[in-house]
DNA sequence: GGGCCGATCAAG
DNA sequence: TTGATCGGCCCA
């Protein structure tokens, strides 16, 4: 997005008035995740989660839409206890259970009321690779740490106890940062999500070309 | 209440 | 390529 969008005063001198009571000060990643959800997905590439010691650098994400609009989407029947999170406000993890046996970690997207969220897909890890590898197992390779959904959820640390949590204002076991140096935007690739039946069309899966923590691709597979 | 299938992973 | 393993959700 970095187009000539000409309106933005070029002298933005933002007056420090005081936080109005019951409004909190909004970080950019803030912002971001409040918008819509494919930039925001795409924002998210080349961020920071933090959580039990260890940090992970995003280099793949899935973007899911709301109620009704998107058939991969949890959401997309409507609301149930378990996809709660995503109908409010953003900010927040979403964390359920699949397989029988893995945990999956997205970070919910829009105002209260559209269910979108971002999935965690895979990362490198930068910090706490030791903290990971217990996790993870003593042969895996630093690549594989958090190559994949539920492998970058086990490499955290996190479970479905983070359910609802908030990602930013610390309150929670997660932390998710803005990237220390911004993504070379010709490194982002677009394509199909994973595992995803239908809407081959709908190229929601963001991730960074050549990165090596990036989990190979697995189209789903039909009875 | 029963049955099917999944935003997956690791081993063969 | 396949088994593990179980919660959510649809249908009866």
């Amino acid at each position: 997005m970095g187009g000539a969008t000409g309106g933005t005063p070029l002298t933005r001198h933002t007056p420090s008035r005081p936080t109005p009571p019951g409004h909190t000060p909004r970080s950019g990643l803030a912002r971001l995740l409040a918008g819509p959800v494919e930039p925001a997905a795409r924002g998210l590439l080349g961020a920071l989660v933090t959580a039990h010691g260890v940090t992970v650098r995003l280099t793949e994400v899935e973007a899911y839409s709301g109620e009704g609009t998107d058939a991969a989407s949890h959401a997309h029947r409507g609301r149930t206890r378990r996809n709660a999170v995503m109908f409010g406000p953003s900010g927040y993890a979403y964390v359920y259970f699949t397989y029988g046996m893995h945990w999956c970690l997205n970070v919910v997207t829009g105002p209260a009321g559209v269910a979108s969220a971002v999935l965690l897909r895979a990362g490198e890890v930068v910090a706490g690779v030791e903290v990971a590898r217990a996790r993870r197992g003593p042969a895996v390779k630093d690549r594989d740490l958090a190559r994949g959904p539920a492998r970058l959820v086990s490499a955290l640390g996190v479970d479905g106890s983070a359910y609802g949590t908030s990602v930013l204002d610390g309150t929670g076991p997660i932390r998710i940062a803005p990237p220390r140096a911004p993504v070379d935007p010709t490194l982002v690739r677009a394509g199909p999500r994973v595992g995803v039946t239908g809407a081959h069309d709908v190229r929601w899966r963001f991730w960074l070309d050549g990165d090596p923590t990036v989990s190979t691709y697995r189209r789903h597979v039909p009875r």
